[in-house]
This record gives structure tokens, sequence and C-alpha cells, in this order.
RNA sequence: GCCGAUGUAGCACAGCGGUAGUGCAGCCGAUUCGUAAUCGGCAGGUCAGGGGUUCAAAUCCCCUCAUCGGCUCCA
């Protein structure tokens, strides 16, 4: 891929925030006024400027075509050629309701009951009233540009139309939500729409597909992952990593089942809290099994089977646990939202005091486990305690700052959310950015001071009292299968030598070299390299292609004169060629590039 | 689950009332070639599944399933 010199990021991030905002802003007006000129049964409800564009939310009998948004991209042509004044006007409560009322926009009205007692009520004219032909107004609190002309109409487009609920409720009417996406100029709109090119040619779906990583069938159901030879491979390496480091880090690794007794869930809380997450229950020999959803109560469970010094703690169990989750049928999206997935899960059993030590081991080996990966700009939120909790005040109190304290070790900027815990205790999240900018929340740590008491844990304190654990959860990729997708996405499939499926693909200039090379691919393998001689007998071009194709990092091609050398000539997917390298020299940067993670 | 769209060979797509077509991939043969596509041949589809309208359905209608874009949800 050739990298045009400015990258579109860039041109992104020279736009000027409030100006931008007033640019979506009153496209997002002038958009509802073409509409309402256009189709006068459209009632207006709210549309407000997002993170590259803007939408506004219609109520409407008929369906929105795409066919229809051309036709509005055209009318805002003319409303921002016409170059129409924004005015905002002050106005009273009551007069404003009697002009709602005239234009018949329930949704208007119930806004308008919505703004408090003592606020200022605003509207925002397009056109000058009894001035210009043309005008239109909307209930808004701004704010806008100063006139339609000031968006370069060369800046925006309408982009799809999407169903809506009323107020995001989904007990009340569906809208249809127009689209749209603006900038300040042409410029940034093309840079904005390349993003989006890039982001596609990334998309995990494609390349899962392509490379036969996995797939999700029709026939087995959605939202259930089947991982292919390559994928498996990968996820193997993965897994293998994170049981190395858990296990120098003082995990202990456990292996627990796929369903149990009810009655669990019942005790942990998640049958009441969590029903509608989970998948219906099953009846085995007049008892009721479910399929698990988490893994704690089973983490729990290996605790409680004996009896635990404070001596022993902190105790760490960790699993690469599958869950199954019920998630409704329009919110899946390949591996990044299924209903059956992989948690790197781990329950840290501690006591209060240990509390703070413990989460800042879990920061370390979250920074070391997604380093690894390339990722090392990370996003961190402390959420403390909300309204609705269990546990006392204290224990919250020595938690929070305990994770504080945690995190101010480990020397991290982070941000609060206030009140945006977990009602059974506070928890740190940890975002990671990946290669085009995009932020995906990974890691969890979360202190519960709930299931301790419901499953009524103990250890013997030094005092021989029995007292009760602390329990941390916390999963550092989240998901396997979703971090698996994130992994694609952000090496768009060009994966590093350690972690590519394939690394080698032997290539021979004619049929002449295979004995050479069906040599030097017994060799290879025995180093333990994954290499594959490529024997379909087409010409080496065409073999190098299929190669680039599938991404393999290396492709290691042999004519005659390599073959009296014992050497090969090497290309790479991410320096182009190497120039001819002998086998065993190759071997030795092969096996160095995997160890350290890197390249070739 | 809701709104809208889509579902044709392994993949990308064409056909949109008269009982399926192209390219790539696959297989067979010829070619033995120096860094992203050699040539020729063959094979491959209950047009997502089910029901209906029609003399006739991939094409029109209904239901189901899955996928896509959103909404909602993600203690």
């Amino acid at each position: 891929m050739v990298q045009s010199s400015v990258k579109p990021s860039d041109i992104l991030n020279q736009a000027n925030p409030d100006r931008l905002h007033r640019i979506r802003h009153t496209c997002s007006h002038v958009m509802a006024m073409a509409v309402q000129k256009l189709f006068p049964d459209a009632k207006v409800t709210i549309g407000p400027a997002t993170d590259n564009g803007f939408f506004y939310d219609f109520d409407r009998q008929e369906a929105f075509t795409p066919q229809d948004l051309k036709k509005i991209e055209k009318e805002m042509k003319k409303i921002i050629k016409a170059n129409l004044p924004v005015i905002r006007e002050e106005i009273d409560r009551e007069a404003i309701r009697t002009e709602i009322t005239k234009l018949n926009e329930p949704y208007k009205l119930e806004l308008l009951d919505a703004i408090p007692e003592d606020a200022v009520i605003t509207r925002y004219f397009l056109g000058e009233p009894g001035k210009d032909k043309n005008v239109w107004w909307d209930l808004c609190s701004g704010p806008h540009l100063e006139r339609t002309g000031e968006i370069d109409p060369d800046s925006f487009e309408l982009e799809s139309i999407a169903g809506a609920y009323w107020r995001g409720n989904e007990n009340n009417a569906m809208l249809q939500r127009i689209y749209g996406i603006a900038w300040e100029n042409a410029e940034q709109l093309e840079a904005y729409k390349h993003q989006i090119e890039e982001a596609k040619r990334r998309d995990h779906r494609r390349i899962g597909k392509d490379l036969q990583l996995f797939s999700i069938q029709e026939e087995a159901g959605g939202g259930l992952v089947f991982w292919h030879p390559r994928g498996a491979l990968m996820r193997k390496t993965i897994e293998d990593f994170w049981k190395e480091i858990h296990l120098q880090g003082g995990y202990e690794l456990v292996t627990t089942p796929h369903i149990a007794n009810l009655e669990l869930w019942k005790t942990s809380g998640h049958n009441d809290f969590y029903r509608d997450s989970m998948f219906d229950t099953m009846e085995v020999e007049e008892q009721t099994y479910q399929l698990k959803p988490m893994n704690c109560p089973f983490h729990i469970l290996i605790y409680k089977d004996g009896l635990h010094s404070y001596r022993e703690l902190p105790i760490r169990y960790a699993e690469l646990g599958t869950v199954y989750r019920y998630e409704r049928s329009g919110t899946m999206h390949g591996l990044m939202r299924v209903r059956g997935f992989t948690q790197d899960d781990a329950h840290i059993f501690c006591t209060e005091d240990q509390i703070s030590q413990e989460i800042l081991g879990v920061l370390n080996l979250a920074e070391q486990l997604l380093s690894t990966f390339g990722f090392a700009n990370y996003e961190v939120n402390l959420s403390t305690r909300p309204d609705k909790y269990v546990g006392e005040d204290a224990i919250w109190e020595k938690a929070t700052s305990a994770l504080q304290n945690a995190l101010d070790r480990k020397g991290w900027h982070y941000k609060v959310d206030e009140g945006g815990g977990a009602f059974y205790g506070p928890k740190i999240d940890i975002k990671i950015e990946d290669a085009i900018g995009r932020k995906w929340q990974c890691s969890t740590i979360q202190v519960d001071f709930n299931l301790p008491d419901r499953f009524d844990l103990e250890y013997v304190a030094e005092d021989g009292l029995r007292k009760r654990p602390i329990m941390i959860h916390r999963a550092l990729f989240g998901s396997l299968e979703r971090f698996f997708g994130i992994l694609v996405e952000n090496y768009a499939g060009d994966f590093p030598l350690w972690l590519a499926p394939l690394q080698v693909r032997l290539i021979g200039v004619s049929d002449e070299q295979m004995p050479y090379l069906t040599e030097v691919e017994q060799k290879m393998k025995a180093a333990g390299l994954r290499v594959q001689l490529d024997r379909s007998g087409e010409r080496m071009a065409k073999q190098i292609r299929k190669a680039e194709l599938e991404k393999i990092p290396v492709m290691a091609i042999a004519g005659n004169k390599e073959v009296e050398s014992h050497s090969l000539s090497i290309r790479t997917r991410q320096q182009g060629e190497l120039g001819v390298i002998p086998v065993s020299e190759l071997i030795d940067k092969l096996l160095h590039g995997i160890q350290t993670k890197g390249w070739l």
C-alpha cells in the first residue's frame, strides 16, 4: 500500500471543533427544512451534530428511500445557495406553544414540555420571517452558523437511513433517522471518506473470510464462531502466550464446565439480574441446568472446596472460559458481538489490604499483554460507587482509593467516572487504540463485595477468626473472539511473524527446484517454523501473487542459483525484497523475529 | 427485539415473469518460466428455506432464517 504524504487523520485533526459543530448542527436544520419541503407529512423531532456529521429524526408514514436522499441533498444545496440568514430568537413558552400547536408538531410540544421552567427558550429561523420567501424554524438551543451559505455545498453528504426510537426508548415510536456527514471543506470530507474506506479494507469479517481464519455459519446459528485451521492456529498462539504470562504472574490455571445447576446462578444473583442475557435453562434428570454466562461462580466453587489461610492469599484463578449469552438477533456483529465467546477471565481472592497491590499487578500484566500486540496507548477510566450499591461505605472508600493508589503507582493518567461502577464494587476499564486511531474497550478490572457474601466465602485470619475475602474480577482481552477481531483490523491481516498462521511460503522458479525446496521445507519445519512449499507448478509470478494475497509475511524463492549456493531469495510483505540469504542464516533470522515478536 | 436494505456456483457480481450467465478460485492437460495473474479444456447452482399468485417465478406476494446499516441492549 502506497502511503500518501499527508495522513487523513492529520487533515481531520486540523478542523476547528467549534466551527464543525455549528456547521453540522446547521446542516441538520437545513436537512430538516429540505425534508419538510419535499415531504410535508414528515414530523420533525430532534437533529443534533455527531462526531462526523449530523442526523435528524423524522416521523413519517412512508419509508425514505435512497433516491429520496438524493432529492433531499439537492434541496439542501438550494437552501445553502440561497444563503438564508440563521436567526436566533428568544421566545416566551406560551407563545411558542401556540405556534407549535398550529404547525401540528407533537414531538416538538413534548420537547418543549421537557425544557426546565427557568430556562431561556430559543428558536432558530432559516430565512428571515416577512422578508425571505422560504422560512423554516426549529425549537433549538443552538449554536449555529450565521448564514446557510457558510456551509460548503461540497463538504457534506447524506449517508443512510436508519430506524431510531423516539428519545431512545424502545417502547416509543420508531422514527426514521437520516444520517449525514459534514466537514468544513471538500478536502476534509475526502479525508474522512478515505478513513472510512480504510476501515472497510480492514474489516475483520472480510479479512477473516479471505484468509480463511474463521466463519459464522448460517446452518449453526448466528453469533457462533467457527475457527478454521489458520485462525485456530493463531488462537492457539495467543492462548499459549496468555497462559505463559499468567503462570509467570502468579496465577493458577483452572478449567470449568460449560453448564451447571441453575441453583448456582440463583445463589450468585445472576438469575435475577442477568436473566435476559442468559440462554434458556434445560432439564436434566429433574434438575434445572444453565449454560454459563459467567465464569465467576465456578471459580468461587473451586475456592470454596477447601479452607484457606490468610497465608495463601492472594489466590488467583485464571481461565480461558467460554461463556454463552443471549444477544438479541439484530445486535450480532462479526466477532465483535457474538453469543458464544471466550473470556480471558481471572478471579483474585485477597484481603482488603492486598487490593492495591493486586490491582497494580493486573495493570502491569495488562500492559505486558496488550503492548505485545502493538497496543501502546491506553485510555483508562475509574468508575466509582453508583446510587444503588451493596457493601459498607467504608469498604467502598477503601477499595476506591486502593484502585486510585494502584493507578498512581502505575503512573497512568485516568478519568474518573463518578457513579459509573457496578453495584457490587468500583472498577477500572482500559481502552486500547488501534492502528487507525479507533478505541476499543478490552480490559476491565472490577472489585466485588457482593459475591463473597452471597457464597459465604471465608479465609482464616491471623487471629484464627474467619474473615471474608475480597474478590477481583478481571479480563484483559475481554473476549478472545472480539480481541482477535480487533487484532485482524489493527494489522489489516498483515500479522507479525509470531502470530501469522503461515510464516514462510517456499516458491520455486520452476519445478526443477522442488527436491531442494522439499529439503528446505523439512529443515524449516524441524526448526519449528510454519512453512509451506507451493507445489502447484504455476509460474513463479503467480505463486508470489497467491502468497501476497494470503498475506504470508515471508516468501522464500529458489532458482538454480539459490540451489547452488544453498540459499533463498527473500521477499517480505513488510520490506519488499531482502536479497539472497543462506538457508541456515534465514532460519536463525526467522526464529529471532518470532522470539522477539517482531518481523524478519 | 425494532426500522430499512440484502441473500444467485467457494468468492466478486450480471440476469428482475418464459424453467440460469461472466470473471476469479477448483479439477484435467499443455507450458518449466527469476519477484503480484501462461494457455486450453472440464466440472460446479432445488437462484437462503418454506408457502402462495400465474399456463410459466431467481424475477411478483406472504412467512421464516441469516447477513448488512442503524436503534435498543451490553448488571
